[in-house]
Parts: C-alpha cells; structure tokens; sequence
DNA sequence: CTGAAAGCGCTAACAT
DNA sequence: ATGTTAGCGCTTTCAG
C-alpha cells in the first residue's frame, strides 16, 4: 500500500487536513508546519493519490483530445501529432494530463467521448477536426461540457470556443498568388467538404478565382481523400480535360506530395507543368523533393497550444465566455510554382 | 450531480452494493434483479464515476504512452501517429483509455512519467522508444511498475517485456539487397547511436557489408538527425569522399526524403546516382516523388497493438512473465534501387 | 441471492 | 493557524 496522506500527518505530527493545505500551499498555514511537513513527504516518498483527489473535488486535471475517425490513413499526417505537442506542452505547464483517443471508426470514437465524459476522466475536451453535423459536437453541446475545437464548427458559430486560422484569406491569397504569376486555369483539390476547413479553403480559392474574372468549372473543384488511390482518378480526371489547369490550390500538404507523385505519373512535372500551393507546412514540405512546397504555414503548434490553453480556461471557469482565436499564418514561398507571365 | 450508484439502487429498490455487482456482471444475482437494475440505470442515465472506481480498486484502466522527448522535429515523425492507433485500437476493445505525453524536453518528460505513475493515473507503461540508459526505464524498473517497450532494450532485455521487429536481419537484409544488385560502396545514415533502433539496424548492415568482404570505412556511417540541416552536411561530406557510395542504407524513411532531397541540391539523383533503401513503410515513402522508396515494412500499426496488449496483460497480472514479441517485416521493392550489374 | 457497513485517499466546511 | 468530521462514488468483506 503506498504512502498516504495519514502517514505523512502522523510522521509530521499534524492533522491529515493540514498536510492537505499543505499540499495546496494554503497560505494559512505557517512556514514552519509547511516546512515539516514537507519533510515529512520526502521522507516518505509521498505522493498524492489523484483519484482520490479528483474523488474529492470531482475534476480530474485531465483533458481530452479527440482525433477524427480515421480507419483511413488521415492520421499519418503529421499534423496530429504536431497539435499534440502543441497541447501537451501547455496541458505540462499546468500539470493537467493528456487522454487521447485515436479514433478508429466513428461508432468507436463516439465511445470514448461518452467514457471520458461520463465516467469524469476529463474536465474538457479537444476536437481536432470540425465537420457538419458531428454527433460528438452535439452530444458535448447538449450536455454543457467544456470543449473547444481546433478548426471552425460549421454551426452555433459563436457560442462554441474554436481556434482555427482564416483559411478562406490564405487561401485566397494563395489563388491570387497563382493569378499574379500568371496562371488563368486553376483548380482546386481538396478533401471531404463534410469538413469545415475544406469548404473555407474551397470558397477563398473561389473568391479569388471571381474577383478576377476566371473561369470557374465545376470540374476544377475535386473533393478525394488523402489516399493516393482515391486522389489518382481524380487528378487523370483534371488533367486530360480539354482545359487542364496550370495551376492547383492544394487543401493539405499530404496531399499534395500524393498530387505530385500522380502528376509525375502521367508525366507532368511540378512546377514546369503545373504550379502548387499547398497548407500546412508540414515538416515535410521542406525535406520532399522535388520541388519543396509554397505552402501556408499555418501554425500548427500554435493552435495546439492556444486551444488547451481555451479548454482549460473554460474548464477552470465554467462561464467563461466562448471565444474564438484565430492563429495568423504565413506563406512559405518555396518552389513549386512558376511563373508563366 | 450526476446520477450515482445510490439513486439508482433506490429506483430499482435494491442495495448499492447490488447494483455493484451488476455492473461487474456478478454471477450471483438473479436474472430478474439484474434487468430491473439495469433499466434503472437506463432511465436515470447512469455512468459509473471512474475515480471512484478507480479509487476503490486502486487501479485506473488507462495506459499511459510516451514519447521520446524531443524538442526537435521527430514527432513530426507518422510512426508516432501510427502506433498511436495500434495501441489506441487494442486498448478500446479492452476498454482501456490512453494517457500520453508528448515529450518537451527529457525532464519534461520525466516528470509526466512520475505523475502518472505515482499518481496512480495509469496501471502500466508502454515506452515508444529505447536508448541506453534511460533515466525513465530505470525508475519504472525499480519501482516494478509494468511497462513494456515498442524497440529493444539496451540492458536488462531478458527482464524487460518489449516488442519488436528484427532489426539486425531486416537491416542485413537491405543491405545484401543493395549488394546483389551490384553495389559494392555502401554507406549507412542512421540516427543517434544512443537508439537501440539505430544500433541494430547499422549492425545489421555491417555484418552484411563484412560477410561480403567489401569495404567498411568509418566514413561511410553516419549519425545525424532528422533535420535535413543536420543530414546536409553529412550527406555532403559522403558525397565528397574519393569513393563515394553508390548505395545507401537509411535508418528512417523521413530521414530519407531529406537524404534524397540533399542528393538533388547537390545535383545527385536517386536512383540513377545512388540505390537507397529504407525503413518504415510510412504511407510516405508511397506517395512521395520520386521515387517511391524501397522500404523495410515493420507493420507499425501492429507493433502498437501487440504492445497494448502484453502491457494489459502485465498490468493486469503483475508476476506475468517478460515476454519478447518479434513482428515480422516485409521489404518493400520499389523505385529507389537501380541494378548496376 | 442480497443487504449493511467499512473503507479507498483526499478535500472542505466547520470548529476552535 | 490547525484539528475534526463528513463526505466524494464505488467496491468488497461479512452477514444473513
């Protein structure tokens, strides 16, 4: 049986209470008990029981993070364990835990929603992804239980606490880049437009792509998953139109590595055939070659960080109001563009 | 407040303790109670308040995950996702949740382990990595806390349960791939020598390279990290040697898109320069261009799942014995070789 | 087959 | 400034 709290008191000739306030340094009581006390639970190797605590003070000092229900590949993408580090960094600093789940399929990540959220494993959660119409969402919503979402919820906007970047700008920034260096045919690859940042992503290219008179076919908007295999027929497709865009706005970084790897199939090359944006700035946009990506960099730490620091925040304070963040981003100009002016 | 095991009890008109036994599914209470608990527990929503639980049985039916500390890129690194998931799958079946900790810096990352540890926040361990002399191997060591390892231990392996693939032969392997194509100067990149990963597969490589006869200068096996900044100069310095390699064994696939992507910027090409192989199978090495890499599949998705469950298995018998798990591989053949015969 | 009661280790009034 | 006491919600003897 390992130490408790009543050993220490017996050791340091105090009351358990005291060691308790000591443990939470209260600042009633004197130096010199705190002092003994302290002693005491060194000599003793003392360490207190979590459970038991949080049995008390029904919290848990733990948050939980949700990944998005992937039997899929989507979570190879760096970009998790990147957030990760981002939460679990700022979750360190102020001694809560991490509880992860890694979602497999979507019945199975509704579960461990339901376990940590019932059974008090966490005080708040973290969604690291947004889609229309989430069961999560709504179930963490109806219940009142503190969460934020990295990315923007497709609904109730503003009574949800999100952080996320403006990807309708950078992504409208990103086509007009295209557009200043010439390129007239752009199109678009994206993933799912059950997702929020998709669609963002979809209607700043779009934006752009009107502003300045282009044309804008429904065949330069394609929606794939990250899988080679699914994003293959799509971008054959593209190319063998009668108009095949010079130039691609890219949702993802992964992605864009599967594009480019396609394109060199059919025997395109980046960026003398076609130009790429891209999002994210991966790690590995830089080390892949060739061309290293003109990407977004959108901060991915950053909203790691930002998001626990919201959860907690709303954790502490049940009435904190919600808010949003939004994190800048910076595109990296790298080399898989071209101008063709 | 939420619902407890006492509101219940009163609306189905049995004792606590009864409803107890039925959530643990006691073979001694009668069918009939049993239904009629059970819809109590239904009707008033009930969910069983794990730290109280937890706190009754000392226990917490959660594993705790760590990964290397690293303040560097490596997380960027998708095995981490990847085993996440493996053991992410097996602990949802058994309906155990996931603690992690997303390593800062080696303290950092000490201090997690403690807490979860002495907080009695997890009921074992599952390291994503091995180095030698691992401050944090050896506490969870002489505290006889279950833990088991995804890699080799440097010391102690007979006592240690850890799961594995078998680097030495995969990396041997490779190696007398690269020479029955023809290669006679090949070069090793691996990581930090302090990684067993590393030490195993750089032995796998010599032992291929002597039972060969070919030429082992010390040049010709490098240690560096993921950066490419770090990789450059290397990869430089390998390439201005009077006897360049031909071929090349890398430790990583990440680390390989950086090699090759330096090779470019140097005006080398893969394959047609040097024939690289590689390990991993990250969804990566697939997608990205050129060449898609011929790669040493370790199954990282079952390295996770296997170690989930002998750690399960650990926690949930504490004299179960050490086990070593080897999980088979499977080399990829590829586009990143080229024959020179 | 079921109930009563003690206790897991800690916190938080309430006293003093 | 510190001690006493009553729980937090659950499990688990021990009775019956």
């Amino acid at each position: 049986m390992a130490v408790t709290i009543k050993d220490v008191a017996k050791i340091a000739g105090v009351a358990p209470s005291t060691v308790s306030r000591v443990i939470a340094d209260n600042p009633r009581i004197s130096l010199d008990t705190k002092k003994r006390v302290r002693k005491a639970m060194k000599d003793l190797g003392y360490h207190p029981n979590i459970n038991a605590r949080n049995l008390a003070v029904r919290s848990s000092q733990a948050i939980g993070v949700i990944m998005p229900s992937s039997a899929d590949k989507a979570l190879q993408n760096p970009f998790f364990p990147e957030v990760l580090r981002g939460i679990g960094s700022f979750a360190h600093e102020t001694e809560y835990s991490l509880y992860v789940s890694t979602g497999g399929n979507e019945k199975e990540v509704y579960e461990e929603v339901q376990r940590m959220v019932n059974g008090n494993r966490v005080d708040g959660i973290i969604l690291l992804y947004s889609r229309i119409a989430d069961p999560i969402q709504k179930f963490l919503s109806d219940k009142k239980f503190p969460f934020v979402i990295v990315g923007k919820p497709s609904e109730q906007e503003s009574e949800i606490t999100y952080v996320d970047n403006d990807n309708f700008k950078a992504s409208k920034d990103l086509t007009n880049h295209l557009i200043e260096i010439g390129h007239r045919h752009i199109a678009f690859i994206g993933g799912s437009t059950e997702l929020t940042v998709t669609v963002d992503r979809l209607n700043g290219y779009k934006s752009a792509i009107k502003e300045s008179d282009l044309l804008l076919p429904e065949e330069y908007m394609i929606h794939t998953e990250f899988l080679k295999s699914g994003g293959r027929d799509a971008v054959e497709q593209l190319f063998t139109l009668d108009q095949p865009p010079t130039g691609l706005v890219v949702a993802d970084d992964l992605m864009s590595l599967g594009v480019i790897n396609t394109l060199e199939e059919i025997g395109l090359s980046c960026p003398d055939d076609v130009s790429l944006t891209s999002f994210n700035n991966l790690y590995l946009s830089e080390i892949t070659t060739p061309p290293p990506l003109t990407t977004v960099d959108i901060q991915i730490y950053n909203l790691g960080v930002q998001s626990a620091r919201c959860l907690i925040e709303k954790a502490k304070n049940k009435d904190e109001p919600a808010k949003r963040i939004i994190i800048p981003y910076d595109i990296k100009f790298r080399k898989s563009t071209r101008s063709i002016l």
